[in-house]
DNA sequence: ATTCTGACTCAAGACGGG
DNA sequence: CCATCTTGAGTCAGAAT
DNA sequence: CCGGTCC
């Protein structure tokens, strides 16, 4: 579950490193999404009703598919270039963090069934809610989706979060869209949260640059991931009394994990007794990952029409209508995206684009990109709300 | 008065028509 | 050996320091 | 902008 109030930690302490930005601002941009993330919200809420999802004639769940090719197309349309990743084999270490999981699974399916039982609809729904799963057909159905959609997949080896960051710090992609914090903590430098709100709740995306966050937090990246251990993450028990107020002061004090350690009131505070915080540091600092440079170049092509067609009116029973004008966005998004991220800012194309093989789009993200965040600024200012729209959810 | 815990709750997509 | 995997935010209680 | 529908 990510690391404990670190967002809070980070808005108290590290004013600055967070930016609120549009979605249009990322015209261009490559970025990388958790995909089995995705998947799973699909699953909690697309087409659902008490437990009911949307279904083929063969009875297979297919709002995974429906979600992913939605949100995709809107993707593409903004002109982003999404690369979805997918997780491998979890390491040794999250194996009792997932046994939890797992457990409360199961709870909740027992729940659900009671509810059943008594008829308690507003039961049925959170429970099963709660027991929704994503499974290896998912992942399979929704890679192939992707493909077909001309759209690039990676699997990582193993976390997709640590896969993710590692693209990103090697510059394949310009940031990383998640909404688990620890995406900072594998070295994410550039971290996008609400990428995908905006459209359904209208939260700003927020913008993490994780050198502003060291920088206002006092600490370097070592530290920080100590910090973020020591507040609490998926793979470590927190040391009870020890939160991320106290967290960040023992850690600014001494500097390290080990030496904060050293110097802990034994008394005061029980460390677990297995806590292999080492370990759980080299997950962060080392993941297992695709080594950069084994990364094929991300291709965005056409659609495959007829594969899409087949995949999703033939055999998951779509509307063959609004598939084809789907199909039709894709076609056009794909032409508009062709252009860069330049030429659609000053309506001229910029040939030192060109020069490098793969830095067309992140030679703009290296620092002038600062610029046109400051030209942002005053429409932020400006986006205050207050005129007709009233703002009422009523 | 401050800080952490733990148990709890809630909501989460996207499109198109009126 | 098989199948596996979500997450955050907010609040409110009570306890420890 | 609200409400039903998507499969």
């Amino acid at each position: 579950m990510g690391i404990k109030g670190l967002t809070k930690l980070i808005a108290d302490n590290a004013h600055g490193a967070v930016k609120e930005q549009k979605f249009e601002n990322y015209f261009g941009r490559k970025i990388a999404i958790d995909a089995s993330m995705s998947i799973y919200q699909f699953l909690i809420v697309v087409g659902r009703s008490g437990s009911e999802l949307l279904t083929n004639d063969a009875g297979e769940v297919t709002s995974h598919l429906q979600g992913m090719f939605n949100r995709t197309i809107r993707v593409l349309e903004a002109g982003l270039k999404p690369v979805y990743v997918f997780d491998g084999q979890p390491p040794d270490l999250k194996k009792r963090e997932l046994a939890k999981r797992f457990a409360r699974r199961e709870d909740a399916a027992e729940d659900l069934v009671t509810a059943k039982e008594t008829g308690n609809e507003a039961d049925v729904e959170k429970y099963s809610k709660k027991t929704v799963k994503v499974t290896k057909q998912h992942n399979e159905d929704c890679r192939k989706l992707l493909r077909l959609m001309g759209v690039p997949v990676v699997e990582a080896p193993s976390e997709a979060e640590a896969e993710c960051a590692s693209l990103c710090k090697a510059e394949k992609v310009f940031a990383v869209a998640s909404e688990d914090m620890d995406s900072l903590t594998y070295g994410s430098t550039r971290f996008l949260r609400h990428l995908m709100e905006p459209t359904s709740r209208k939260l700003p995306v927020l913008e993490f640059d994780i050198a502003k966050v060291l920088e206002g937090l006092g600490l370097n990246m070592d530290q920080f991931v100590d910090l973020c251990i020591l507040c609490g993450c998926d793979y470590c028990d927190t040391i009870r009394g020890i939160g991320p107020q106290t967290a960040l002061k023992m850690i600014r004090q001494h500097g390290s994990l080990e030496i904060v350690l050293e110097n802990l009131n034994k008394d005061r505070y029980q460390v677990p007794d297995p806590w292999p915080y080492q370990e759980a540091r080299r997950l962060f600092k080392e993941p297992l990952v695709t080594p950069p440079e084994k990364v094929p170049e991300f291709k965005w092509t056409a659609p495959d029409t007829e594969g899409l067609r087949q995949l999703l009116v033939e055999e998951n029973g779509f509307n063959n209508d609004r598939v084809m004008k789907a199909i039709e966005k894709l076609k056009v998004a794909k032409n508009k995206a062709s252009q860069g991220r330049l030429e659609s800012f000053f309506g001229v194309s910029s040939s030192s684009s060109n020069k490098r093989k793969e830095a067309p789009d992140s030679e703009a993200s290296a620092g002038k990109q600062v610029k046109t965040a400051a030209a942002v600024k005053p429409a932020k200012a400006a986006s205050k709300k207050g005129p007709a729209k009233g703002g009422k959810k009523k």
